[in-house]
DNA sequence: TATATTTATTCTACAAAACAGAATAAATGG
DNA sequence: CCATTTATTCTGTTTTGTAGAATAAATATA
């Protein structure tokens, strides 16, 4: 029984996040993102939770970061994306563009 | 505060299918379409739950069939995409693309 | 060196979405 | 009538999505 599952909406989202910051790519630079590409005001929780299911999953890697924070505060935890989870967002694209491709609603959304 | 939430990744799935069956999108019609498209095993039950939900919601309406069913069979329930809905989908369209484009794992989607 | 401040993550709880399988319904051919 | 066919509804569970409070760790500073 291969791998039958489809990333959620959001969970993708996170991952596109992700895949954009790199290095990056930790707690409040992956809210940053999301808000900045897709307007969407994501609390510390719902992120985290997301992460670390799909850290469990084995689509993410998690690291901490040095303790070099110039003004104070805690250590950050620094986020990847996995091979696995590569092909896991490959696997929603391509399900997702062939439902979707053609359709005006779709379309519009990608030259937007 | 306007409308803030997006689609889920099975709800974009289902509309998709609606939007392409037309006149002929019902229970098995949508299965099949689902099925066709991106290999994916829809139950019956998961399908009316989220068809519902969708309907309540206001994104799609439904109607029943006539009652002219070839060959035996109860009447079939057809289901067609709300103006709501198709902006629904473009909302989440634009905000997954903004997130996505350019990335290899979903541009490589999009085009296979 | 306490403690206020800053930055960040974890915890707790709950709502919504996704999903399966059994049950039920409605139609018709025999 | 009753078996068969086609389709939807019901019931229950797991997985995702989400918020807000609590906690942690680091540093500046009184």
């Amino acid at each position: 029984m291969p791998n039958e599952k489809f990333l959620g909406e959001f969970e993708l989202i996170v991952i596109g996040a992700l895949m954009r910051l790199g290095e990056e790519a930790y707690g409040v630079s992956i809210i940053n993102e999301i808000d900045r590409r897709t307007g969407r005001d994501v609390s510390a929780g719902a992120l985290y939770a997301t992460l670390n299911r799909l850290e469990k999953k084995g689509y993410v890697r998690a690291h901490m970061g040095e303790a070099s924070a110039v003004r104070g505060g805690r250590a950050k935890r620094f986020f990847e994306v996995t091979t696995e989870g590569r092909a896991q967002v490959e696997r929603s694209s391509v399900a997702l563009h062939q439902m979707m491709q053609g359709l005006p609603a779709w379309i519009k959304g990608a030259q937007a």
